[in-house]
RNA sequence: GGCAAGUUACCCAAGUGGCCAAAGGGAUCUGACUGUAAAUCAGCCGUCUUAGACUUCACAGGUUCGAAUCCUGUACUUGCCA
């Protein structure tokens, strides 16, 4: 199992390997990975550590999903600058989020049955003093301060908070709780993460006189240099109210060539024979990116299940297809629609008005300048006049397709 | 608590009384090319029904015909001293 992580490329840095690889071929060991609820859903960077999870558990290991209701509200110190505190009403109810995202890619059934844990539930009880008495001692502050995350706060202009500095503490406090009463000898998490990952390592070789590890995921990269997870300037989310399934069939499917085969190790619980056939395939016939379409097939699923990702290929065949939306049938095209970003409209709503509503511009102006430089058209027809309306191109489904430059695509549903 | 420096649009960063909606770089976006690629080249890149107008340069006041630029106060950040 080991080997098979190695081979994904999703170690970046971890306590010892030999004893690792020993630990997790042996007999069953329980680990865990937190999620803190910074936002509404979990995002594609998190979706590495759940599928890390599961594919642990699928190995006969038994998971624990921690969310942070308590790391939540402290925050972990970012490079850049101090988090904004969010209520802890907010907090709670995107606890509540999470916990329901991570529950559904793991198992609870079965002698190796993961469990859910929320950080609160230890944290919360606890006083300052024997905050400060049992967990405070162990931890040096010399030491605290050569953490990345620290020592980059530090040297920055905008320093760093008491809370934030204080953070990996709590997470180290984490895993010792989980040790202590789960049995719990690995956590996983980001690379980033790995000053926090050790902190409960230390902790609980200090307190405990045990050894325990840790694994450091490598930060998702793109070949081009770009920030991987972000479509369109936005994160893609796990929530399909947040990212629609179709649009996340989308960000898959444009997954570089040369990201695509480490995508597939990551995202995708393809063998290891099939993901070297789609490599031979990228490299002799890139131009049909097959690799790409079960990329972007087998992740959906994962995430959205195997009839939204239909829908959403579906939906992408028509819209793509031969341009002809006229050949359609209602049905298709409805539901294509749905798939898209849309908005309800009159008929005599204009272009302009409609880029706006669909999200696929931000300001009228925007969308004035969209049409002024060509990138405009409304069932594949090149719009020139700004101040063209929709009632021509009301197709007989009483839908109408807007599209802003080569691929985003927006709905209309006349009223 | 004292002293000093700083806070500019998505990010970095110029700008020290009018020529500033604000240089430059990056990101995003659009066009050409293409594989719904990449690379490259070009354009756009505060808001508003173009022209023109309107709101911006931490916040609140003030000086001035006119302020991102000067003055006062407030908030926050950083450094040094205590």
């Amino acid at each position: 199992m080991w080997d098979e992580i190695v081979w994904r490329g999703l170690v970046q840095l971890s306590t010892d390997a030999d004893e690792l690889r020993t630990l997790l071929s042996g007999s069953p060991i329980t680990l865990y990975c937190g999620f803190d609820p910074t936002a509404p859903s979990l995002h594609l960077g998190n979706l590495v550590q759940i599928l890390l999870l599961r594919r642990l558990q699928l190995a006969g290991h038994r998971p624990l999903g921690l969310v942070g209701g308590s790391t939540g509200l402290i925050g972990d110190p970012r490079p850049t600058a101090e988090r904004v505190l969010n209520t802890k009403d907010t907090v709670a109810t995107w606890v509540q989020y999470l916990h329901d995202q991570v529950s559904r890619f793991l198992s609870f059934d079965g002698p190796n049955a993961a469990s859910m844990v929320n950080n609160l539930d230890w944290t919360a009880p606890l006083s300052a003093v024997d905050f400060l008495r049992d967990i405070g001692k162990y931890f040096r502050v010399g030491t605290m301060l050569k953490k990345d995350a620290v020592s980059a706060r530090l040297n920055s202009d905008a320093g760093i908070s008491y809370t934030e500095f204080s953070y990996q503490i709590l997470q180290g406090m984490d895993f010792l709780e989980l040790y202590r009463t789960q049995g719990c000898v690995l956590q996983t998490g980001g690379s980033d993460q790995w000053g926090n990952l050790t902190s409960g390592t230390d902790l609980i070789h200090k307190a405990e006189g045990v050894r325990v590890h840790a694994i450091g995921t490598p930060l998702i990269t793109n070949a081009d240099g770009t920030k991987f997870g972000k479509s369109e300037g936005n994160a893609v989310w796990l929530d399909p109210a947040m990212t629609s399934p179709y649009a996340f069939y989308q960000f898959w499917l444009n997954t570089l060539d040369d990201d695509v085969i480490a995508r597939l190790k990551v995202f995708t619980f393809l063998d290891r024979a099939e993901i070297e056939r789609l490599g031979e395939a990228v490299a002799t016939e890139p131009f049909r990116r097959e690799a790409q379409r079960a990329l972007a097939f087998e992740v959906t699923s994962l995430v959205h299940g195997e009839a939204a990702t239909r829908s959403a290929i579906d939906a992408a065949a028509a819209l793509f297809g031969n341009g002809d939306l006229h050949a359609l049938e209602t049905a298709v095209l409805v539901a294509a629609v749905r798939e898209l970003p849309n908005t309800t409209a009159p008929v005599d709503a204009t272009i302009i008005q409609l880029l706006v509503d669909t999200t696929l511009t931000s300001s009228m102006g925007e969308a004035r300048r969209a049409i002024a430089q060509g990138g405009v058209y409304v069932n594949n027809v090149k719009i020139d006049d700004p101040d063209a309306t929709i009632s021509p191109f009301v197709l007989d489904a009483g839908v109408a397709i807007l599209r802003r430059g080569k691929k985003t695509l927006g709905g209309v549903l006349i009223e």
